[in-house]
DNA sequence: CGACGGCGCATTGTATGCAATTCGCGCCAG
DNA sequence: CTGGCGCGAATTGCATACAATGCGCCGTCG
């Protein structure tokens, strides 16, 4: 298979003068790669069990494949491709057993992050964390379920920021990742979006109050309904 | 700086054919090499901090730099080596703050994995189990840190496997790994031997009754135990 | 005497060619 | 007709050459 279209290299008097825009990549290649195909993953442009081919990636970013390869290795440790030697990588499809496990841990880490929010939240991130659940209001009244989506990210970030302890945020947020491909577009309807703000409200009083536990329990519920609806949508597939 | 001593590819007819033993590495050369590498950090041979030159660290594995690129990555991506574009490769050192985020995590998560296991395990699993748990009381009465330390391992890998989530043991395993290069050699005295066997009883009484909560709290404060001889370690440094 | 800028060196990032392994497919034997 | 075996094509793994970036050193200027 041809590897490229334009030669790059030597000569290269096209317009386009060694690299598109030098502003768009300030990092290598290979991390702009590793970001793109995140992105089609958590999109499902790449669904779950499509096959990366290193040859056929290469082409079409038209870059050579040694970045491609770094890329795909990184993509393979933090577990949203699955690469095996000499047999190419694809998305990552878990087992059912598995991505249940997933979404228990998901429960258990987010309720960790909320009971030490509970605990360790400054005032003004609790000040903050409160704005978010305001705004997340107003979305479940409005019924934007794209924006939800969005602010409901920050909602859980600063909760995970709120534990005061990175490396359990980062564990949940990777986790969050890596399920992200199988959970099914949940805000669809106007239901979901109020059920949501209702058990993030239990988790909000809960913070402010300090309590800890209760934080802890109202979390591990709420991603617990989370994972529900996703059961549905498994047994759907 | 030269690259190899043996020209290996063309020719080569040295005593050595093309791979020592054939049979020493059955995977990738990349693959080797990041056991291998992971293998260092964790002795110490490579401390945290260490620089990790990709010419020379192919040169002294007399391979070429780009299977130490990948083995290099994937460590970077497990969280035991740090990489900055253009700037090269450490050994992880991370901040107290995070290396104690680190252990709380541990805590937690161990916790979690006995709370689980103790609803979880079957009659066998508890069966070998317990076998562990009794070896351990032997050598800590014999005083061999060195087989208490693995026997050890094998008892927390046994309570991981418990949870019957393999997702969260995963993830408790890479924190273990992680915290690994900062623990300092803990059992050297009996003392600390015959302590850690008490802790342990404790974990398993309470698995053994199917007390989720007892087991958690147990093992949460077996590794918090540990920590508190971590930070002694720490600040003498 | 100190600070700033340019230049050379060392090191990492990328491209490309070759080697090795895997898997499909046809062929032959039973 | 079926099952096993060997061969070839396709794909990944590795080596090497080249490019680009960052860093330190040195000289010059304020």
């Amino acid at each position: 298979m041809k590897r490229r279209i334009t030669p790059r290299r030597s000569g290269s008097v096209t317009a386009e003068p060694r690299r598109p825009a030098a502003a768009i990549g300030k990092t290598t290649r290979a991390e702009q790669l590793r970001r793109q195909l995140a992105d089609e993953i958590l999109r499902r442009g790449l669904p779950p069990g499509a096959s990366l081919d290193e040859t056929e990636i290469a082409t079409r970013f038209n870059v050579s494949r040694t970045p491609v390869r770094e890329a795909l290795r990184q993509l393979a440790a933090s577990g949203l491709v699955e690469s095996r030697p000499h047999r190419g990588a694809v998305v990552a499809q878990p087992s059912f057993e598995r991505l249940t496990g997933m979404f228990e841990a998901m429960a258990e880490l987010e309720a960790m992050c909320a009971g030490f929010a509970a605990e360790r939240m400054s005032p003004l991130e609790r000040r903050d964390l409160e704005a978010i659940h305001e705004e997340l209001r107003m979305l479940s009244h409005d019924g934007n379920p794209e924006r939800f989506h969005d602010v409901n990210e920050r909602f859980h970030n600063a909760i995970y920021a709120g534990s005061h302890n990175d490396y359990i945020a980062d564990l949940a947020l990777a986790t969050r990742v890596r399920v992200q491909p199988f959970r099914r577009a949940q805000f669809r309807n106007l239901g979901r979006l109020a059920t949501s703000h209702a058990e993030h409200d239990r988790v909000v009083v809960a913070i402010m109050r300090g309590d800890r536990a209760g934080a802890a329990l109202a979390m591990r519920r709420h991603i617990e309904l989370v994972r529900n609806e996703y059961e549905i949508y498994a047994v759907s597939i």
